[in-house]
RNA sequence: GGGUCCUUAGCUCAGCGGUGAGAGCGUCUGGUUUACACCCAGAAGGCCGGUGGUUCGAGUCCACCAGGACCCACCA
């Protein structure tokens, strides 16, 4: 008889549950299909049955128009030529979110995409054609930005099947890509309506220019890396300079001096000279020259160097451009021209050294500027290139931020937003990059000069409309990613579905990775506000790197970076996503562990397995009833449940997942499984153990979707799917019931503890009369080692520590007086205790101060204590006597 | 140079001002309990980095110090 579960799962909506195929036999006890289950909890058998149910059932799709409530999130888009990897791991969060929002009964919307990854998706696609012994330049941007999308669309899948591998609940018909035309037709009206209000402007300003990939780079895409060099002193005529570029000399314009240093005061407005070519050039005094570091005196170069740049538009200096785009010089003597900057600084320090001008060298380590991509060192240069006036734009997002429009999760990002837009200076949105949104401008190539230099166009023919017939030369510069990636909300929103971006704009939550929170964030708030009016996303959750579990970033290179697949195969998807989640605190790194995945797959199989039992506990004929609390376990679990389910809700609300995993770990494990189950080996109470069952599940699901599911679809009287139940809703809590039941507990691990140490055989248990053991005897039987619970009107033999009910366990003479000790010690410690609440409730302060709540707990605590107290001295009295 | 975070059990980390400080893993002891050995029961193990301060009350808030990680920045 086949009992595979998973086979039962290929109907959507009307699942078959494996009672069916019993209907038409006699009865079979359900006891007998659930034993033939595995023990246990296959992953494989499931994951993928239970995500083609999902996805064909149309769950990830929001239900519009049903007046719900609507929930949004954004997907960052990952690369779409990439697989898996560890910066996508924290998106189960926003699965996380999702399905909580679903259940919720919200009109869920997890927005997917996927990005063209500009520099990236270029690289590899150079590095195909150079096995084919060709470069980009030999194809022509055209060609080149067709053969890479070519080669996209047909790399396209393995990530979204990956992603769909780890159970992500987006909604795929919605599925965006960076480059889709609708995509590229907003970027370009922005950058339209941008040039109409004068805040793009093209100009020739110093870049970052990666000699490399042949193209400028923002100050933010770049990373600073270590390096020896040498700080050459240089005699200039009168001044010494200090310098660590001396192939720079010959963009040399002005010699800087602090005007308050002494040394130099008197030399300002005089002139120096550029030793090896002898030009003269002025010496100038500005304040950002230092006077303690190197000689005091600086070069001013503002064609290669960022800080002389601005010098040298401050005092209207010229600027010298000495380094072509490959990084070779040029302009210079014909000794140095063509050398690459490296070859050109020996050269000119044996000319210096010739020359006798080069004074002194000191070894220097100091952090140079490289591209975060290729490592390539930056050349500063000028070069022609688009720029966004951002400090106006940053306005409204500075207050947007400040007023609370954007509530961010943990809230101290939100100052660093705010410091980073205040000095953001102007960006440089132009990339010489092909594979990306092509700047839309168009030049003709000879000029009218009544009419602007370039017209902003889509095509030739607009172009054509404004100039007039004639050769027209296309903008080869494409976008800065971030340009077009930060109108990622609306763009995506505005071409969805016909009321999606009424529907789901501003988004709810934006998740991502704390490390483009200025790259990204920022500047989607920016675009957002500039071109909707409103923030893009009314909360911002931030995760840190997932790292090893020494704190390494996970990396090839560094070899400890296992394919999150290889997790999930050998541990399940369900286990890799609550590690994850139960790892990471907001903001922070999250060391993940093979030893807390495993922990975590066995917290599945725990959830299996109370499932089995407790199906083995009903026929195929059960409905469910409402739960109705028989004996005390019964009371106290009902509120436990109720207290639980209160506490992750509003754990999950307020972003602290973590917290909120940890909770419905300790329900099933130690609540439900340890206790609960275990007190109703004695009476089963079957519609308690199902409504804690479903509970559970549901609690879960968000954090385990595919085990909570593929149970879920194992409850015969259940014809839906859990993705889509409603979250449970909490009730009032039993306060009587849950102290008594503590006490009990209290009790049982008391007498484990004590059996346990003195390594004896279940002895019995006598009380004088308490309720509260004589109720419950047959439970004590069998969750404590004792062979018996009775009331006896002459109590003698070991007090059970720990608990204000008086119960002895009946033992050897030998074993008393072998526990007399710890009973001592644990009379000395509840008396100390004892002494440390009553200092504080003699302090008239702290009954005046302290909340009176506080007080009150703190005499009752202090009034148990004192019970506690005086039950052990009475019992250890009794035992001296035995003595 | 500016900023942020971290420092709690052997390891990795939670801990939202309220009082004997928690988890997972690891260690030790004992278990062939038909839900689960991916298990059960028990135990050991902490001056919560240091010094001050605020408070009736501090692991939690503040200041400084020490060590570590990261982000930003135009000292050549």
């Amino acid at each position: 008889m086949k009992v595979s579960v998973t086979n039962q799962l290929q109907c959507v909506r009307d699942v078959v549950n494996p009672y069916n195929q019993f209907s038409e036999n006699p009865p079979v006890l359900y006891t007998w299909v659930v034993m033939q289950l595995p023990k246990a909890y296959q992953p494989s058998d499931h994951e993928q049955s239970v995500y083609e149910m999902w996805e064909q059932s149309g769950a990830f799709q929001p239900e519009m128009e049903s007046g719900k409530e609507p929930f949004s999130i954004i997907m960052p888009p990952p690369n779409a030529n990439g697989s898996l990897h560890a910066g996508h791991l924290m998106f189960v969060v926003e699965d996380l979110m999702t399905r909580y929002a679903r259940m919720c009964g919200r009109s869920a919307l997890w927005l997917p995409g996927t990005d063209h990854a500009g520099i990236e998706t270029q690289f590899v696609y150079e590095g195909v054609l150079a096995k084919q012994g060709k470069d980009r330049f030999d194809l022509g941007p055209d060609e080149f930005y067709r053969q890479v999308m070519a080669f996209t669309q047909e790399s396209q899948g393995t990530i979204l099947d990956q992603f769909r591998s780890m159970g992500f609940s987006a909604d795929w018909s919605r599925l965006k890509f960076t480059l889709d035309q609708d995509v590229i037709d907003v970027v370009y009206d922005t950058f339209q309506r941008l040039h109409q209000d004068g805040y793009i402007y093209r100009g020739n300003r110093i870049v970052n220019w990666c000699p490399r990939c042949q193209a400028a780079f923002a100050d933010i895409e770049l990373d600073r890396e270590e390096q020896q060099n040498t700080l050459y002193e240089i005699d200039y005529g009168p001044v010494r300079i200090a310098t660590v570029r001396p192939e720079t000399i010959f963009a040399d314009v002005a010699i800087a001096v602090n005007p308050e240093d002494e040394r130099y005061k008197d030399l300002v407005g005089t002139h120096a000279t550029i030793p090896v070519v002898d030009r003269e050039i002025p010496i100038i005094g500005d304040e950002y020259v230092d006077p303690e570091f190197g000689t005091g005196a600086l070069k001013i170069t503002p064609g290669h160097d960022p800080a002389d740049y601005a010098i040298g538009l401050k005092h209207q200096l010229p600027e010298i451009s000495v380094i072509d785009f490959d990084g070779n010089l040029v302009n210079v003597p014909s000794d140095f021209a063509g050398l690459s900057v490296t070859e050109g600084r020996e050269r000119i320090v044996e000319a210096l050294k010739e020359a006798k001008v080069l004074r002194e060298t000191t070894d220097y380590t100091h952090a140079v500027a490289v591209h975060e991509r290729c490592n390539t060192v930056i050349e500063p240069l000028i070069s022609q290139q688009w720029f966004l006036r951002v400090q106006e734009l940053n306005q409204p997002v500075i207050e947007a931020i400040e007023n609370g429009d954007i509530a961010f999760h943990p809230e101290r990002f939100k100052k660093m937003a705010v410091d980073w837009l205040r000095q953001e200076r102007d960006w440089c949105i132009s990339r010489q990059i092909w594979w990306g949104i092509r700047i839309p401008v168009y030049y003709k190539t000879s000029h009218d000069p009544d009419k602007d230099s370039y017209i902003i166009a889509t095509s030739e023919e607009e172009a054509r409309d404004y100039y007039g017939e004639g050769n027209y030369q296309q903008e080869t510069d494409t976008f800065d990613t971030w340009f077009s990636s930060g109108q990622w909300p609306f763009a995506t929103l505005m071409n969805t579905g016909e009321n999606d971006f009424q529907t789901f704009y501003p988004t709810t939550v934006m998740g991502t990775a704390r490390e483009i929170l200025h790259k990204w964030v920022t500047r989607m708030i920016m675009f957002g506000l500039y071109r909707i009016g409103s923030v893009p996303f009314e909360h911002v959750y931030l995760w840190g790197l997932v790292t090893d579990e020494s704190g390494s970033k996970l990396s090839k290179s560094k070899g400890n970076y296992g394919d999150p697949m290889e997790i999930t195969n050998q541990y399940g998807t369900d286990a890799l996503r609550m590690a994850l989640t139960h790892s990471n605190t907001p903001g922070n790194d999250s060391p993940l562990g093979l030893k807390q995945v495993e922990a975590m797959r066995n917290y599945c199989n725990k959830l299996w397995n109370v499932a089995r039992f407790i199906l083995s506990q009903v026929d195929e004929t059960y409905t469910p009833d409402d739960p109705q609390p028989e004996n005390l376990a019964d009371r106290w679990f009902m509120s436990r449940l109720q207290e639980r389910i209160k506490a992750v809700t509003g754990e999950i609300e307020q972003y602290r997942f973590n917290e909120a995993a940890d909770s419905v770990y300790h329900l099933l494990w130690n609540d439900f499984a340890d206790w609960y189950l275990e007190a109703s080996k004695r009476q089963v109470n079957t519609d308690m153990l199902i409504y804690g069952l479903e509970t559970m599940l549901t609690l879960s699901h968000p954090f385990t979707p595919f085990v909570t599911e593929a149970i879920w679809q194992q409850l015969p009287w259940r014809g839906d799917m859990l993705i889509t139940a409603p979250w449970p809703e909490f009730g009032k809590e039993d306060w009587e019931a849950v102290s008594e039941f503590m006490e009990l507990q209290t009790v049982i691990t008391g007498i484990r503890g004590v059996v346990a140490e003195l390594g004896i055989e279940q002895p019995p248990l006598y009380h004088q009369q308490e309720e509260l053991l004589e109720q419950n005897g047959e439970l004590i039987t069998l969750l404590a080692p004792v062979s018996t619970c009775q009331s006896v009107s002459d109590g003698r033999g070991l007090p059970v520590p720990g608990t204000t009910v008086t119960c002895w366990l009946d033992v050897g003479e030998d074993s008393i007086q072998k526990y007399r000790d710890n009973l001592q010690k644990s009379l000395d410690e509840t008396r100390e205790y004892i002494r440390g609440l009553e200092q504080q409730l003699n302090n008239s302060e702290f009954k005046h101060n302290a909340p009176k709540e506080v007080v009150k707990d703190t005499q009752q605590r202090c009034e148990d204590a004192r019970q506690r107290a005086q039950t052990l001295s009475e019992q250890l009295t009794q035992l001296g006597e035995v003595e």
